[in-house]
DNA sequence: AATGAATGAGTTTTCATTCAT
DNA sequence: CATGAATGAAAACTCATTCAT
């Protein structure tokens, strides 16, 4: 997170006046967009006009919300984050940790028309900023990744297994690797197949 | 394939003159170029003039051997497709089916630190070339994927398991996931650990 | 007539504002330049940077008011149109359809000098059009050419002659071959020489 | 005419061996497709190589014969000139001069298909090669344009018409004019209809 | 003479970013 | 704060012409 916030009050709270509600509203409705096109049509081929067309935002004023387009970018990824937060917090509810990670698998196959477009956005976002970022080692990208893996471990965690972090990497990796595949081939019936498995996998797993 | 190559004598076969072997040296310089290039720095940040240097070609000649940016792409996936075509022609070499497969993940895990740098190259190029032709569905990439899941399930339906098909989705969805986890985290010991899971289960899948 | 003028005011009406006044302006200058160089030049011959450099607009920013050289060449036609629908409304005073015919006659005598530097700006505009776009029918050129014949037609047909249509074609290809014959031998006086013919043939013509 | 035939024998007279005789017919090729090619796609459109293939030539081996584009440009006039030679030689059997300048009408005529795709060759290539060479005055096309006009000159002449000069440039204005109409429009009925209306002004002009 | 290959300048186009009002 | 406009640095691609056998 960089200083773009600076003279804007912060994203938690309320609002100190009706004005600042209302650049709080565009920088929300530009991260959405950011969010939206830039999984869509990934990052190098997104310029900032599409993002600023898709929020409804003059060109020019985006450069007041955001300094940069790596910026942007970033707060596309917070997007997500802010989603992984949503849902995990909602998986939080359920009290067994094996029904949470089952929860989590059927939240991906819902995403899977979506994901045989474009993939993961997590996922595809990753990637690219790898290469946008030659030197960068840790980008956000790979933040929310480990946000996932973090409480996907809880849960083994909870669960009892023997690998809680093994167990993790490789439900977290099998989500990864079947989004591309299904991204690839676009073949979103290839992510339920690969569901299947990993529903019956976790109710095994020990 | 197009026809990209017209003009320029196969690259099987012995070359007809020096003329057309030297032609067919530098052709090959480019798509090893390439390859490595898009590799590292992805397409999109990737500039003909990049890969011209790498393969010390002057830019306006690079245009003689590729007609577009697009052509070298699909070369570098040509080239790609080749090398994984050499490794299976070597794991076929192999009397048993399930020593093939885990060679293959034996021969993924020897690639770690280079996934740990710069990912799988068909899986970070399938998810590039997928934003890049936004209507187009088979991309080469995409049909580099294919063929080493066909190759995986014509292992698994040897070794006579029980669904073929979705063991080889398995066993590449993990490979692709883990690839892109290893280089999300810059940790190439991610992909030992996994590449180990995935050795015993082969070792008991049935 | 595409969306190219999008974001911009039209040129019709008075602007809404200084900047898009400003911004008009410039669009006009613009096509007003594009309109002189590409009649000098040719189309081909002539670089994007040759009219930015005729209109004193630095090259990237002609592209935020015409999105391609095509659009540069429509806005040059449609300023040429402009013209034409400027001198035949100042024709359509004359009370009389012959007078108007013979002072379109002297209008392009008027430009004789021009025409056998540069052709009829219409004319070669036509010809190249039709070679610059292999399947593009209708392209503007050939509606400015159109609207010329319409024009005639309606004054032949107003004097009451027996094949206005085919008079109207006759009296425009004149034009243009004798802008063409100009235009090759560099020689205004064959244009007179000619006109005076036509004048002559339109007082007898019926 | 340059000295582009310098060390090959002249187009005249019986070549002076048979490797001379297959350089010869090689240049003819050339000069054949520049003169087809050309004027399909026009000059500045047309690169040497699309020249080269149509001639099935080795693009190298082009600037043997002709050391640059303008001297290929060239040729592809001299090569219409030879057939508007040929075509007068023809005509000049007829005993009536009015006959012969009909004829040439209808010789128009029977090109209308070709007119109404791609125009007159030599109009076209004439207002082309005004633009090509910014200073130059006398260019080939001209000169062939000229020596269409001496000829009608002679015919108009001969019939003892009161203006022989003033009709032979009516005449071809006319030619050049329907072309440019029936090109720009597509319409190669155009070119009837006007052929029709010039031979019956044969009929009566005195 | 023949020819595949090389060269390098030129052209269109895109875009992140900045500026002036 | 807002916003249309400006800017300049790439980048892909083309091609006439030349070169090395």
């Amino acid at each position: 997170m960089t200083d773009s916030q600076s003279a804007k009050d912060s994203s938690k709270g309320s609002p100190s006046s009706p004005r600042a509600a209302a650049a709080a509203a565009k920088r929300r409705r530009l991260s959405a967009a950011a969010a939206r096109v830039l999984h869509e049509q990934g990052v190098e081929r997104t310029a900032i006009a599409d993002i600023a067309k898709a929020a409804d935002v003059p060109v020019g004023n985006v450069y007041y919300y955001f300094k940069t387009k790596d910026d942007l970018v970033e707060a596309a990824l917070t997007e997500h984050a802010a989603r992984l937060t949503a849902l995990t917090d909602e998986l939080d509810r359920l009290p067994d940790p094996r029904a949470r990670l089952k929860a989590l698998v059927h939240a991906w196959l819902s995403q899977r028309e979506t994901a045989a477009r474009y993939g993961c956005p997590t996922g595809t976002l990753a990637a690219e900023l790898d290469k946008r970022t030659p030197g960068g080692l840790d980008h956000t990208a790979a933040q929310v990744i480990r946000r996932l893996l973090d409480w996907t471990t809880a849960q083994f965690h909870a669960l009892g297994t023997a690998d809680p972090d093994g167990n993790a990497v490789t439900l977290i990796a099998a989500y990864q690797g079947m989004s591309l595949l299904t991204n690839a081939l676009r073949d979103p019936d290839l992510m339920t197949r690969e569901g299947t498995r990993l529903l019956s996998w976790l109710d095994n797993v020990r």
